[in-house]
DNA sequence: GCGACAG
DNA sequence: ATCTTGTCGC
């Protein structure tokens, strides 16, 4: 699929930062965007290397709402950027674009293991990749980078916002009764509801959500074959 | 100044 | 993120 090079990549942190401040002005997370709306949903993920600066990228594209695996993209390279809490976009979506731009089907919504608006800066990686894939993106996170919230109900489906200040900036949702939520925040072309609701959706009987499990569970094992053996 | 801190 | 099999609990 068609990618928009926005910007160049090398940067120091601190120009990043500042790259951020000036991409997230473009970030629009007031569409809905209904389940009907939905064939295709896109999960992606990295997996990294123990004894090198070698990563793994992988995107996987799931009929919406079968949950059917379509397709898979990969890519695979050294790690571009050391990782540093609020930019992790400069060290992951590159690997990710690059299998993005070997994908035939354009999904119709991605789901990043991440955060979204949930940032600082209102820019996590999954309004990064929004941006760059122009594509209704949201993050789903297994943990949390920033924001207070209340106790979430223990009943599957159960969630309670994500604040920041007076800001809200996400939800922390239960996907799965008697396990720990899962952090879920828009990132780009799609609203809070609509980002809680699809990571309801893609629900398969884990606390994570389809599309991110199975990526993760993709790029672990290319990274298992592609490893160095001892003999 | 002291913690917190996606993956 | 990565190191790692079996095992305790729902």
């Amino acid at each position: 699929m068609n990618l928009a090079a926005l910007h160049a990549w090398n940067l120091t942190p601190p120009q990043a930062i500042a790259l951020q401040r000036e991409l997230a002005q473009r970030i629009d997370v007031t569409p809905r965007l209904p389940l009907d709306a939905v064939r295709y949903v896109a999960g992606a993920d990295i997996s990294y290397d123990r004894f090198s600066n070698w990563l793994y990228a992988a995107v996987i594209v799931l009929r919406f709402p079968e949950l059917t695996i379509v397709e898979i993209a990969e890519a695979q390279g050294e790690v571009p950027f050391p990782y540093v809490p609020g930019l992790l976009s400069f060290r992951e979506a590159p690997p990710l674009l690059q299998a993005f731009a070997r994908l035939t089907t354009v999904p119709d919504v991605v789901m990043i293991d991440g955060q979204g608006i949930a940032h600082p800066r209102r820019f996590g990686i999954a309004c990064h990749l929004g941006l760059w894939l122009q594509l209704p993106c949201l993050g789903c996170a297994k943990s949390r980078l920033i924001g207070t919230f209340a106790e979430v109900g223990e009943t599957r489906g159960s969630w309670v916002p994500l604040m920041h200040g007076a800001a809200e900036i996400g939800a922390v949702v239960r996907t799965k009764a008697r396990t720990r939520p899962v952090y879920v925040s828009p990132g780009h072309r799609l609203d809070l509801a609509s980002a809680v609701t699809l990571t309801l959706a893609t629900h398969g009987g884990y606390r994570i959500p389809e599309p991110t499990r199975l990526a993760h569970g993709r790029v672990n094992q290319i990274r298992r074959e592609n490893r160095k053996s001892t003999t």
